[in-house]
DNA sequence: ACAATTGACCAAAGAATATTCGGTATTGGC
DNA sequence: GCCAATACCGAATATTCTTTGGTCAATTGT
């Protein structure tokens, strides 16, 4: 098996990122393939983990009282521990959609929706607040969605294509 | 047309959302539909709004030398014109790929991806520098992915469903 | 150099699916 | 009661998926 991706794998990446319920005759068509041989890099990408999932993007805002938050979230400890077990916390809350640790004054940045203000009060009291890892923490209700799409990976890597 | 939800449709939403190439088949099996009515509120939620589009998750961190970073960013001054404008710029750049408007603190919250630590430099000094409406920001590179899924509606729902 | 192997590709075909269509039952006004 | 609107189903056709077998070119081992 091949270790790195060609043009045209990027290719289909590309519009299967942005058209994740496109036909396979039509992307196909797009990326210069007959659809049997486009069928085979897609199911090979697939199995070689460059696309995760397929996923519908939902209108949340939509939904009748959604609230969507934003938590800085920084640990009391840092050993490997600490860190597995804050993550572990993390993967069996519902509402937290999205979590990454990054670098730079604090330890995580966590996405959360929940269904009212009730429950966003749970949320921060009960689920931050009892986790016992947690040295400090600043919740950002988000007020507008501004901007959510995919990587332009022509853009991104431009030379290479 | 009804305005809202009813159990089927945020049934439909829910599968869909974490599983957007479901055959129309399968999906009205799950949820109890004959395919062609189950076809009929698919196309209607998407006219509706409620689903904004089907997307492919792309594992970023397999494509060689992408750095992920988040950004908080506070502008100068906050009048709605300031606010447009920076969003507009926001738009433009292809590297960030997510932005929202937040409370509390901060102004924004983007996330932005490059493909090497040259463009990760240039982003900061050339985008953000350049912009004169930003007061102050700080970049926070991703170390690691920890979460990200989907809501579960019938979680946020849960009383409804 | 030269088989043998491998991988990517295509065309064709049968299986499965999407999408359309007509028709029925239920609901909510009027 | 009657009409219109809506949600649904079953069946039929158009389109697609998925498999299969075979060609070709590049790669590998000898």
């Amino acid at each position: 098996m091949q270790k790195e991706l060609d043009k045209r794998d990027l290719n289909v990446l590309s519009v299967l990122q942005n058209e994740a319920r496109i036909s396979n005759v039509q992307l196909a068509e797009r990326v210069g393939l007959s659809p049997a041989a486009c069928w085979e890099r897609v199911k090979k990408l697939e199995a070689r983990g460059y696309i995760r999932r397929y996923l519908g993007e939902i209108a949340l805002e939509k939904l009748p009282g959604t609230i969507n938050f934003m938590v800085l979230v920084t640990l009391k400890t840092h050993r490997a521990d600490d860190f597995i077990k804050f993550e572990t916390d993390i993967q069996k809350s519902a509402h937290v959609v999205r979590c990454v640790a990054v670098g730079g004054g604090f330890d995580y940045i966590l996405e959360v929706v929940v269904a009212g203000m009730e429950a966003y009060k749970d949320f921060l009291s009960g689920f931050l607040e009892r986790n016992g890892h947690i040295e400090k923490y600043s919740a950002h209700v988000v007020t507008k969605n501004v901007k959510s799409q995919s990587v332009d990976l022509n853009v991104l890597f431009a030379d290479q294509i």
